[in-house]
DNA sequence: TTAATTGCAAAAACTTTGCAATCGG
DNA sequence: CCGATTGCAAAGTTTTTGCAATTAA
């Protein structure tokens, strides 16, 4: 999905629920496509403070982001100490994360089977599964490569 | 690994490091396994102001989940919203974990297939696992039974 | 018009930290 | 004795919220 055709569902969304069409959120949203697909709010909202003068104050990039939750745009997939990486979903698959401890670098992959065993660990629970996570935390090829 | 045993360990851990055996710690550690295997770590300090007088401060608390973790005998394991459950490690093999949104039960599960699978996915990008967690979000059968 | 949205500042929730007093080895 | 630990209160982070003004429909 681009972003364009992102943004016509939201807006689509927005409407369903009786939500307004603002520009603020469509200034978000292009911002956080800007930006690129993995963040944190914190740090988004400074970027975006540095970038322009105030498309959206730090309430309104909390809401709207909660918004995109909703919505789907935007899913927590990281979550180290204390620290919460988001994930901006635009057209991409659904996958997992690889996360290198040493230098935060992010690797994306997806396994057709891990998904068929968690489907088949589900049924024998009895458990509906509506959406998982799974992190592997470790070192990757470079920061091994340098240790060495 | 039972109590006695962890505990021991730990001891071992701190004298290692050059750290000291303080009662407190260990009666934190005691606080946990009565407790139970998952908690949040605010939770578990007002249980334990709740039930005693004083054993330790909420700092001490906090400090000494953080020794814990880096023992290895906790594990932050799940994020769900603003929360953070960590899991108290005593004796368990390793496990993944099914989370019910409706009533917040934790079933454990192990698949060996996805541990392997998991092990090929890092090959493949060259990378060294050094821990991972998979949590999968849904509805228990017991929810699910209620709703109907 | 009117209900949703925004920005702000304040509050809430969670976690860390500086420091003086205390305790363990 | 010396360095680690504790408790406390203060400060740091991250996130939410109440409210008055504004804006979309």
């Amino acid at each position: 999905m681009q972003l364009e055709e992102l943004k016509s569902k939201f807006e689509e969304f927005l409407r369903q629920k009786g939500y307004k069409i603002t520009k603020g959120r469509f200034e978000i949203i292009d911002k956080i496509g800007d930006y690129g697909s993995h963040f944190e709010i914190e740090e988004l909202v400074r970027w975006i403070a540095n970038q322009d003068k105030s498309i959206a104050s730090r309430s309104t990039i909390y809401r709207t982001i909660r918004l995109l939750q909703e919505f789907g745009a935007v899913r927590e997939v990281i979550k180290l100490g204390n620290r919460t990486i988001y994930e901006f979903v635009v057209g991409k698959p659904h996958h997992e994360h690889l996360i290198c401890v040493e230098c935060g670098k992010i690797i994306e992959f997806y396994r057709d089977e891990i998904e068929e065993l968690q489907d088949k660990v589900c049924e024998e629970y009895k458990f509906t599964p509506l959406n998982h996570r799974l992190e592997i935390f470790g070192i990757c090829y470079d920061c091994k490569s340098k240790r060495a």
